[in-house]
This record gives structure tokens, C-alpha cells and sequence, in this order.
DNA sequence: CGGACACTTCGGCCGGGACCGAACGGTCCG
DNA sequence: CGGACCGTTCGGTCCCGGCCGAAGTGTCCG
């Protein structure tokens, strides 16, 4: 054997190969959504039978890139950690330019709207609300994001003060640029958008709205983040 | 239809596609050199006949992956652009666990000593060099790696002053981190990485070993690091 | 304990796509 | 101008993998 060929290509196509199909594409994009779902779930969402979808689920699992539990005659899928999120953002935003076309019928258009006005993105804010808090944040020079992107010492103090925890986990960044693909710039990923998501669902600032990753503020959201962060509550409506 | 399928599923299982192939990943692969390539020369480095490749650039091209430029018979091909590079890498990144197994060939084991050591990764510093240059930025206060990855006003002064412009390009950010594969951290990317790797090489500080991505520290360049960074030469050996 | 339910396994069908060699069209050079 | 060289197009082969329905396993509940 005379080529050189890089010892990484057939992972790396194997990788590949596992977001390569419709229904894997359509079961890992639902799962950003940072839940679990069943089985089932995933089978009636990508429009398949059951048992092709557990045949996925098997190659996603067994790739890496699901981790599951099962539950009685329940099998619970999640994405396995954060990276496996950020891969599968990244590779949607680099599609969005097409995707971002004009939706087809009402209901896309209703459900797509309030996606775009707020939404999670697995763990963290996306939409208008997620880059209205980010720009928010560099504003204030909580946030420095012209010369990269990390939060300053006054943006850890402004957590700390917000009664926010960050916990300083072993690899992932504190602060990371996740580029939204529908405002297409970037907004506040990592520990902090991961720990500002949850205090503003578990403070009531955010509410889900139906089965979908879309969310909305509330009147108490509205007050908090005008007050703490400056945010006009009519950019959010 | 009833399924709420991700109107982005099919574009992201197409792009995912692309590079699911075990003879375009080690085309990509091969191109996150940097530089371009020819038809014929990606045809023997991934071991396939020259109408085989050529249908896979086609597809490589048409997919937005690759830019061409055809000069006389040649066909030369390189990454589309560094948002492709970041995407491959970030792949390949997600797949080195497994891949930074023990080489298995002498000729593997020297080669892969050398990339090692130092590299470039599409157009930054990799490698234990780059982890060097990234590690003695942070710990003169020129990067910030704690709270995300973003250069100081102390790191652009110091660019300025070494000399290195940093072109503020449209959507480009300055600084980001592209996680190596070989040392498994993070090092220096973006226009900062792409400035700082540049001047290195036209300084005369690194040179390019072969025809592979590996460099070499000249004599030049460890003194300029060790001025410049406080980077102990032996680090670099 | 029996029936409904969630998921898995299996066999069979089918389409897509990776691959090659042969023939062809451009380009460069002696 | 003829021959070497680089790349492309085409026809044909072959295999991989996604899909389904039917049958099977395990779980929950009345």
C-alpha cells in the first residue's frame, strides 16, 4: 500500500455516515431540543416505522453520539454530552443559508415564527431572546466578543450577583459562540448559557411553549431582564 | 403528511453525506493543509482512479465544501473556506479518541512524531507548538481561556507590536479555540491564529517539513518564541 | 393471568452510490 | 504537429444500507 491516506478518514467518514441519513438527521435534530425522547416519539416525528427507527437509534447509540436509559418498556434517548450538540449545530448552521427559506404552509410559519422569537438551542438561549441577552450581556462589558468570546471579570461578577452558579466543569468552556441560524450571528453557549437558560426556566423568566423547543417570556421575564440587563421588552414580542 | 420532521433534516444528512465517504473524508482531510491540490494528486493519496475522484470533487465543489480553480489541465482544489476547515476539524476532533491509537508502521510512527510536534491545522499552529504558543499567551495575560477565548487588550498590543496586523474581516471572529487532536486541548484559531501562523512561517520561524502538514522551530523562530513568549525551546523538541 | 403496549429482530425488497476501465477532450511540450 | 499528460464522461458491476411487515420479547396494568 503506497498511499498515505490520513488513518483518520474512515472514522471520520463513519462519523459522517451517522448523521448522513434523513432520519438520523431528523432524530438528532429533535433531540437539540436538550430532552429525551422515546423511541416511539422519534419514530412518529421522523415518519417511520418503529422498528426502523430502533435500528437507528442502535447505530446512534452505539456511534456515540446518543446516550440512553431505559425505563420499562420505555428506551429514553439523549444527546450524549454537550460537544455532541455543538457538532450537530455547527453542521446546521453551516445548512441554514438554504434552510433558512421561506416556510411552505401556516403551521410552519406560526410554529417557525416563534421559534424564531425564542427558543432553546439543547441547553442554551437561541433565537432573538438568545442573541437580545448576549448582545445585552456585551453592552454592559459582561461579554467580550470582539476579540473572541469570553465573559469579562464584571460578567462573572454579574452572574454571581444574579445569584447564577457556574460550575466549573473539567472541559467545557465557560463561555462559547453558537451561531444562530436564524439570526445568523452568534450568541452565549458553554457552563454560562447553559446555567442562564436553566435560572431563567426554573425562575420563571422563560416558559415552554407546547411539546417544541420554542419558548416565551413572561411578564416576570420581561421585568428581570429589563432590569438586569437592560433588554427592552417590545425586542422580544 | 402528520410528521414534524425538521425542515433542516435533509440538508444537514446531504452535507453529512458528503463527508460520509472514506475517499472524500481523506480528501478533506488531506486539504485541512491549507493549500491546494491537484486532481491527481488526491487520487493517489487516497488510493482511488482518477475518474473516481473526479466524480467526488464534483460533488465535493457542487456541495460548497471545496473551492476550485482550474489553471491549463490542472484542477486545483482547496477548502471552500475556514468555516469548512473549522467543521472538518471539528469532526476529525470528535473522532480522535479513537483514531490517536499507537501508529502502526515505522514510516507512520516518524511522520506522526513530526506532526506531533508541530503542524499547521488549515491555516493555525497545531501540535505541541501550538499548544506552546496558545498555553504562553494565556500565562502572559495576552489570551483569556478561562471564561471563554478571547484575546486581552494587552494581546493586541502585542501583536501590534510584533508586527502582526490582524485584518478585522467581515464575520471571521479574532480569536477561537479549535480543539488539537493530538494534545487534546484547545488551541488558537481564528484571524489571530491565521496572522500569528502566517508571520511565523514568512519570519522565517517555522519552516514546512515535506509535503505534509508538519513544521519544524528553526533556530530563528525558537529564539524569537523564547524572546517574544517566554517559550522554553526544549518544549518545542 | 391475559391483553395492550413499547420496542427489537429477522427476512426480503429495492435504490443509491462507489468503483473501475475504456474512450474522449484539452493542454502543454518537444 | 504528434505524443505525453491531466482530467472528465460513460457504461456496467456490485454492495451497502434504509425501509417495511410479521413475528418475538419484555413490561405494565386491569
Amino acid at each position: 500500500m503506497t498511499t498515505t491516506r490520513d488513518a483518520a478518514a474512515p472514522g471520520l467518514a463513519r462519523l459522517a455516515g451517522l448523521i448522513a441519513d434523513e432520519t438520523r438527521a431528523a432524530c438528532l435534530l429533535a433531540l437539540l431540543d436538550g430532552r429525551a425522547w422515546t423511541a416511539g416519539e422519534l419514530a412518529r416525528h421522523a415518519g417511520v416505522a418503529a422498528s426502523t427507527l430502533s435500528e437507528h437509534l442502535g447505530k446512534l447509540v452505539a456511534g456515540g453520539l446518543l446516550a440512553e436509559e431505559r425505563q420499562g418498556r420505555h428506551r429514553y434517548v439523549r444527546l450524549a454530552d454537550a460537544r455532541v450538540a455543538q457538532l450537530v449545530e455547527e453542521l446546521a448552521a453551516q445548512v441554514a443559508p438554504e434552510a433558512a427559506r421561506r416556510p411552505r404552509t401556516l403551521r410552519e410559519s406560526t410554529a417557525g415564527s416563534a421559534m424564531a422569537r425564542g427558543r432553546t438551542c439543547y441547553d442554551h438561549l437561541a433565537g432573538r431572546l438568545g442573541i437580545a441577552v448576549t448582545d445585552a450581556l456585551s453592552e454592559r462589558g459582561l461579554l467580550r466578543q470582539d476579540t473572541g468570546f469570553a465573559l469579562t471579570d464584571a460578567g462573572l461578577a454579574w452572574f454571581d450577583t444574579a445569584g447564577i452558579r457556574l460550575a466549573r466543569t473539567g472541559r467545557r468552556p465557560l463561555a462559547r459562540a453558537c451561531l444562530d441560524w436564524t439570526e445568523r450571528r452568534p450568541h452565549l453557549a458553554g457552563v454560562a448559557g447553559a446555567a442562564l437558560c436553566r435560572h431563567t426556566l426554573e425562575a420563571g423568566w422563560c416558559v415552554r411553549i407546547g411539546s417544541e423547543r420554542a419558548v416565551k417570556v413572561t411578564a416576570a421575564g420581561e421585568e428581570a431582564l429589563s432590569e438586569l440587563l437592560g433588554i427592552d421588552p417590545a425586542t422580544l414580542r
